[in-house]
DNA sequence: CTGAAAGCGCTTACAG
DNA sequence: CTGAAAGCGCTTACAG
């Protein structure tokens, strides 16, 4: 049997209410009384009960996340990031892969809805307008990861990807390349789209027109990019630099393009994203676009718990810094 | 306000008895009544409190994941593999990091335990006497991954390390190869040991002798591979092969030694382990050892939420299938 | 400073 | 087939 309160409070001598409040730290207890209810709750092992405290008190110091993939790395280091933050204010996590999946992630927000998370964070690359609406009448606090309601009716933190493609874009553009190929993701959605108008910004002001058919679509891996390269080279379309939905893409084309006989970045220049760690030890280094991944899990997490104790109800969208990552897969000077 | 049992209640003129029948499901309820009860819900948006009914059922289909750090990306698969079967059997999953620190890891413990998890899995690379001891004692059911208490009284699942290391040396003596250096972990722990052991058994029974000083230690990533090969090269130490902890110090090592001016694997071969995606990628394609992490987090929550719904309480050990990879950086013979 | 008692939102034997 | 009531293990106003 496990011991509860009602244990403690015998052995001590005290009643359950004078043993919640040592428990508790509540100060009004005489030292003498707290001693001997501290030293009974030594003597049985006494561990509280979380769920019968969350029953009463209403909150649960539990957070919950949903997540398309935890083994996506990117994911991950986000998740670290909340997780650190959560160890702090003692809050713990919950999570829950949605697999890009819509009836998952429905499933997904009514069981942490059910286990009553105080807030939920929601991370992803894209958010449909009916979820949107979902999570906007959700208990439950909530904040957005690497997306955003449009309409910023829900908080959000995530860097400007437009922004971020289109001052990548500016660089290759700078260093004198023409001929742009995307490798992006085969399904639409936010980051996709705010990704290729970052480019298409940049190319227009540029003067430079972008070949609809020089935008690839696949899985965005290192094989679908490994594929993607390969079908681009077999078509015979002219083109100089290639920029990636992220860096797996990018190593793949990079493999694809040598097993064809071209060089990068001799005959092709290649641009990831997100700068993953191998991007710095792979051959070539892959220049690439780093987002504070860890910072964004903390600060949405850290904005999630300050939601969930006070009533702050304006939401807030944080842009997070990003930072071009110049590297030897796309140089200086195109040549 | 949330809606509660009662208001359905209310609103479909019955007891709550009997709106907590429909929702789980219990079959003595007439099916008109049913229908009445199911349509109050969908007006009210009823969503049922999981923590009053944990309180009262004494169990919450949740699961406490203990691991040192989630952005392991060897750790991540097995958590994927955790929460899919999780999904099947309707549990959570709790995540608490411990960062390899026997501080955290009592806490996180208690807090998994005072959250009143049904089960938990404990994933490491070390297991301290101590802490084999307070998981013997833990009021909640623990499975173990990736370790095992010697002893066995705990249940586990892993793979042999000391014979799928043992496996690899003799591929490599096999090949020709005769100096053995070792880049293995600063802190020992049971993985590493036991990887280090079966290397030398396979050496032993080989008549190959293993210097001491060949065994190198440091930080097991890319860095920590980089710095060990550096380092052994400026002794001017003879080797011909070096056997790294995982493929992340292999990968440093490898760059590390064409920095130096050496081939992998012409001049030196290398190994790694746990086969990383990128390690098909890299050039050379690095040789190691697959371990099905995704399995063994399955296998690991099935069993843990086995002994969770019944009494079973023998402790089992399941050892998972490993698979030498052989590729391009230790070749199958030697130079 | 301390305790008796109500109540958090459910489930489930028990009675009908 | 259905309901009234006890109880899961806590916290906290209230009274003393």
């Amino acid at each position: 049997m496990k011991v509860k309160i009602v244990d403690v409070a015998r052995e001590a001598n005290v009643s359950v209410a004078t043993v919640s409040r040592v428990v508790n730290n509540i100060p009004l207890v005489n030292e003498e009384t707290k001693e001997r209810v501290l030293e009974a709750i030594k003597k049985t092992g006494y561990k509280p009960n979380a769920i019968a405290r969350s029953l009463k008190i209403q909150r649960t110091n539990t957070l919950g996340i949903m997540i398309p993939d935890i083994s996506n790395p990117l994911y991950t280091e986000m998740v670290r990031g909340v997780e650190d933050i959560c160890g702090i204010y003692n809050y713990n996590i919950i999570l829950s892969n949605t697999d890009f999946s819509p009836e998952k992630e429905h499933e997904s927000l009514d069981v942490l809805i059910e286990k009553q998370c105080d807030g939920i964070i929601y991370i992803g690359k894209n958010l449909s307008e009916e979820f949107q609406e979902t999570l906007k009448n959700a208990p439950s606090e909530i904040v957005l990861g690497c997306v955003s309601d449009e309409k910023g009716e829900l908080s959000s933190v995530l860097i400007d990807n437009e922004s971020a493609a289109y001052d990548l874009a500016k660089k290759a553009i700078d260093a004198g390349y023409k001929n742009f190929a995307l490798f992006y993701d085969r399904d639409e959605g936010f980051v996709n789209r705010k990704r290729i108008d970052g480019v298409r910004r940049a190319l227009d002001e540029a003067g430079i027109e972008l070949d609809p058919e020089l935008i690839l679509r696949g899985n965005i891996n290192v094989k679908g990019g490994h594929s993607m390269m390969t079908k681009l080279l077999e078509s015979g379309k002219e083109f100089d630099i290639v920029m990636c939905m992220n860096d797996q893409v990018a190593i793949g084309a990079i493999r694809a393009a040598e097993d064809a006989g071209r060089k990068v970045p001799d005959d092709i220049a290649v641009t990831g994203f997100n700068d993953y760690w191998i991007s710095e030890w792979f051959d070539p280094k892959i220049t690439t676009v780093r987002q504070p991944m860890y910072d964004i899990g903390a600060i949405a997490a850290r904005m999630l718990i300050k939601m969930c104790e006070s009533d702050e109800k304006e939401s807030r969208t944080i842009t997070a810094p990003y930072e071009i990552v110049a590297r030897q897969s796309m140089p200086e000077h195109a040549c």
